[in-house]
DNA sequence: AAAAACGTTAAATTATTTCTTAACAAAATT
DNA sequence: AATTTTGTTAAGAAATAATTTAACGTTTTT
C-alpha cells in the first residue's frame, strides 16, 4: 500500500516537472526555438548533466535527433559539454542560472542583428551613392536614391543603441542596472487569475 | 540614352531597397518570424501604407497570403491598419521607428514568457506540496520534491526581473538608460571587415 | 436593390522541416 | 591490433507549415 502512494508521488513529481518542462519549450517557442529543442533543454535543467543515450532514453527519441538537438542548443550558448568522470560517453549540461540564458541567448541574437544589417545598409548606401553622385540621371530619381539613404542612415542610431544593450547584457551590466527585487503588489496580482 | 541611364539607376535603387529587405527579413527570422513575414514588413518599411493588392504586386504573392502575412505582422505589434482618405481598400502601414519596432516585439515576447513560466510554475509547485505534506510517502521521496520545488522557487527572481524590464522597454524608460551615441572606435572597427 | 469589389476563411496542394533508420567514422577498450 | 562503443552524417519517411485556388460573406458603389 505504502508501494502504490510512493508510485503515485513519484508520478506526481515528474508531472510537476513536466508542467515546467513544457512551459520552457513553449518559451524557447515563442523565440524561434522548436519545441522539441524545447524540450531537450527543460529536461536537461531538470536531469542536470546528461549523455546523449540518457537523453534519448528520457524522451523516447533516436540519438541522432538528441545530437542535433543538442547541437542546436550549444549553438544558442545554454548548452555546455561537460566532463563526468570515468565516464566515456560524453556528457552535456544545461545552463541553469536563467540569467545566463538570457544573456547567452539575447546578445548573441542582438550581436548578429547589428552586424547583418549594419553590413547590408553599407552596402546598399555605397549603391545608392553611385546614383546620386551620376551625373546623367534624372534629379527625379537621385532624390528618390537620396531619400532612401538616408532612411538608412537614420536607422543606425538603432542599431548602435543595440550593440550597446548587447554588450551591457553580454557583460551582466545590464544585471545591475535594473536590479530584482521581489514582486510589487501589482506584479503579483497579474499572475494570480487562476488560483 | 539617358532614358537607358534611368533604368538602370531605378534597378540600382531597388537592389539597395532589397538587400536592406532581405536582411530585416533574415533578422526577423532570427526571432522566430517566417522569411515571407519578415519580407513582408520590410517592403511596407520603405513603401509606407500599402494595401493588400499593392503587396500582392510587390511581392508576387497570393492576395490571402499577404492577409495572413499582414495579420501576423500586427500579432507582433509592427504594422497598423491606417487610414488613407478617399480609399476603399484598407491600408496598413509598417513600424519605421526601430526602437519602437524592439520595444512592441520584445515586450510583448517577455510579457508572455512571465506569465507563462509563473502560471505553470505555480501549478508544479502546487502538485510538489501536495507530495511534501503527504505523511504516508517515503522520506526519499519527499526531499526529491522538495529539491525541484526549490529550484522553481529559486527561478522566480528570474522572472520579476524580466517582467519589471519588460515594463522598461514597454514604456520606454530603457531607452533613457541605455542612451545611444555615435559608435566608439572599436564599434565602428567591428563593422569594417570587408569595405 | 443589384452588382462589383474587398477581405477572410476553407480546402487542397506544395514545400519545408523534422525525425528515424541505416551506414559510416572516430575513439576507446580489451 | 581487433572489437566494441560512441557520435555523426546521409538518405528516406513522416509530420508541419506555408501557399494557393476557390468559395464565402460583407461592404461599397452605382
Amino acid at each position: 500500500m505504502a508501494e502504490f502512494r510512493d508510485e503515485d508521488a513519484k508520478g506526481s513529481i515528474e508531472n510537476a516537472k513536466d508542467l515546467v518542462v513544457d512551459s520552457l519549450a513553449e518559451t524557447m517557442d515563442l523565440y524561434g526555438v522548436t519545441r522539441s529543442a524545447g524540450t531537450l533543454y527543460g529536461t536537461m535543467y531538470f536531469e542536470g548533466d546528461m549523455t546523449l543515450d540518457e537523453m534519448r532514453d528520457k524522451l523516447g527519441m533516436s540519438k541522432p535527433s538528441m545530437s542535433t538537438g543538442v547541437k542546436k542548443l550549444q549553438d544558442f550558448n545554454v548548452v555546455k559539454k561537460t566532463f563526468r568522470r570515468g565516464q566515456r560517453k560524453h556528457t552535456y549540461i544545461a545552463e541553469r542560472d536563467f540569467f545566463r540564458f538570457f544573456s547567452n541567448f539575447f546578445s548573441d541574437k542582438w550581436e548578429r542583428e547589428v552586424n547583418l544589417n549594419l553590413e547590408a545598409i553599407r552596402h546598399a548606401q555605397e549603391q545608392l551613392s553611385e546614383v546620386i553622385a551620376s551625373e546623367s540621371i534624372s534629379s527625379h530619381l537621385k532624390e528618390d536614391a537620396e531619400e532612401v539613404y538616408q532612411v538608412l542612415e537614420d536607422s543606425k542610431p538603432y542599431y548602435y543603441w543595440l550593440q550597446r544593450l548587447a554588450a551591457m547584457v553580454k557583460s551582466g551590466e545590464i544585471f545591475e542596472m535594473i536590479p530584482f527585487h521581489p514582486p510589487t503588489k501589482e506584479e503579483k496580482e497579474m499572475n494570480e487569475g487562476d488560483t
